[in-house]
DNA sequence: TTATAATAAGAATACGTATTCATTAATTAA
DNA sequence: TTAATTAATGAATACGTATTCTTATTATAA
């Protein structure tokens, strides 16, 4: 590959003249502008982006950490980032820490230490995130898909998400609904506020599991949510997400148990798992493709719009959830 | 962040010397490299990465081209490209065409002008690869989960798979099977041969539907899968990947038509929907996690080996499909 | 016409690092 | 003791680009 100097030499200029030309700086005489660019196409110059990136201080590279992405949900959000990027010349350096905060600490090093001109994180812990804290304050970083204190953060409203649907199933006559999930998890404090605004009961019996429980599902396990199920007479779950809902629906289906007739079943995220299952699966959406667009915009208005007047501003945006109304509740 | 230059200032020795310590140089006094690495760690200094890219002329960064990260089988290969890059202290410049030829273009002028040490490309149109021919000149590059043709690449043997599962089939005594995919392709050859082989008849009868047709399948088209299957006694269809599987397999379920009882169905790529359909998708496994990672271990090779002895040596990796087996055949 | 301003182009410098070159000090050999 | 090595260090240079500084040329104003 040609350097700029050559690219000079070979058209008897100097070599700022030939910067000069790739830039657009009008003080180029228009024929040595037209002989310059002969020879920039002829032999197809491109400028090294890694000198640009020294000299201007500014890489246009946009550093992502995932836990994983074989959740088929981040790969949307990926994707909804990397072609935001394009959009405006950046693109991504992509980087998983397979939930091992010691692992995004080095990942954030090693970013930085790229020079990348802003940072969209997916934390693994965000009880933990101090490290993420201290960059913060070197480079801008946004939080894509979670709501955390103090951050830039792009999410869906885990709480209006729960709000609507527990408001869904109380409209459709269900009071008695189950929920499989973390405690404390905001999806389920909206959910569990709406129950009991409509004067319904919740209790420990209508947590019907942790989802630890869910990652490794087990024959008796099954046996026993569906024991659980029955005794306490559950008409509906509401269930952290599409992997678990999908699972928990064969298995009622397996113990003839129909759904929604027996039991309605609704999932989260809205991943393209619902529309294989049969029945298709009622399912709380994340507007993914929007929540990596706004991150990648936000975080590129960080980046370009310095100017110490917004220093502070945090941008903090909640998305809307939708229901998905399919079969399964 | 600080520089080489500033660390040297406040240890008072040159940049040299802190190049030197950095780099394990054994030349430098033990007093000395004490006191500049109580520096460094006290101002936490890291390399830039930038400016060591454009001396050493390498950016140990890897560029990935795929059409769509959607599709789940893509996170996966991506993910061990990226763990196994990692291990060898490279990173990852993804960037998508969407299917765009054009786009694929532009983004390799991209990653070039970055000055990636080499390419992992999973391309748009393999009947369209000159673009790619040419810069397989200036810098390593690796096919990933296709074969192709001069090209050193990592894939799966399409050609083995659809003859594993003819043969299965034939195994269990079903004697008029249909298929779900593009003719010529090598997946349907090798089952095409076997069925052949086997002494059994395939026609135009058996190939019930072009993928085209199954992107957007419709009521009226599911009506006329069902009967083309009633009609010729298709009892087991093999499908040329997953979703499309799972939808014939919803929708014969639909038509009262059991599964695997009165037609088996065998799906392709065993991503994580055979678990989730009921009755779970027998299909033949990609080996994803190995086709990324040995992608990556070829190209770091060919980035990292530049003897001339191994110029024109091509890498053409097909790996062993395998059949899970699971009950919807 | 002459002084001034504007234009065009090359020369020089900076970005942050690795590396080579040159110099000095310290060690070893004679 | 002196010459010859070796070790330790700073100075200088290169990587490829953008940009500022200079200088020469041309156009404009007085």
């Amino acid at each position: 590959m040609k350097t700029m100097k050559e690219i000079a030499k070979i058209a008897g200029v100097s070599q700022s003249t030939v910067s000069r030309v790739i830039n657009n700086n009008p003080n180029v005489d228009p024929e040595i502008r037209k002989k310059v660019l002969e020879y920039v196409k002829r032999y197809n110059y491109k400028p090294n982006r890694v000198a640009q990136s020294l000299v201007s201080n500014k890489s246009f590279l946009i550093g992502i950490i995932l836990p994983e992405i074989s959740n088929p949900y981040f790969p949307e959000i990926l994707e909804a980032i990397e072609e935001e990027a394009n959009r405006y010349k950046y693109n991504i350096v992509l980087s998983t820490t397979n939930g091992n905060l010691q692992r995004e600490k080095e990942q954030i090093e090693m970013l930085l230490s790229r020079r990348v001109d802003g940072l969209i994180i997916n934390p693994t812990d965000l009880s933990n995130v101090e490290h993420i804290e201290k960059i913060k304050k070197i480079l801008p970083v946004v939080i894509c898909a979670q709501d955390l204190k103090d951050f830039d953060f792009v999410s869906v409203d885990h709480y209006l998400a729960g709000k609507i649907v527990a408001k869904y199933l109380i409209n459709k006559g269900h009071i008695n609904i189950g929920y499989i999930g973390y405690w404390k998890d905001k999806k389920f404090t909206g959910f569990y506020e709406e129950i009991l605004y409509n004067g319904l009961k919740f209790d420990q019996r209508n947590h019907l599991m942790e989802p630890k429980q869910m990652y490794e599902f087990s024959e008796e396990d099954a046996n026993e949510l569906i024991k659980k199920i029955e005794r306490h007479k559950i008409s509906a779950i509401y269930t952290t997400n599409d992997i678990f809902a999908t699972r928990i629906l064969n298995n009622l289906q397996r113990h003839n148990i129909q759904v929604p007739k027996e039991v309605a079943v609704i999932g989260f995220d809205n991943t393209l798992l619902c529309n294989l299952t049969n029945p298709p699966l009622t399912s709380v959406a994340q507007p993914t493709m929007e929540i990596g667009s706004k991150c990648t915009d936000i975080l590129i208005k960080k980046i370009e719009d310095k100017s110490s007047e917004n220093e502070g501003k945090l941008e903090q945006i909640f998305l809307p959830p939708r229901l998905v109304i399919r079969e399964s509740a």
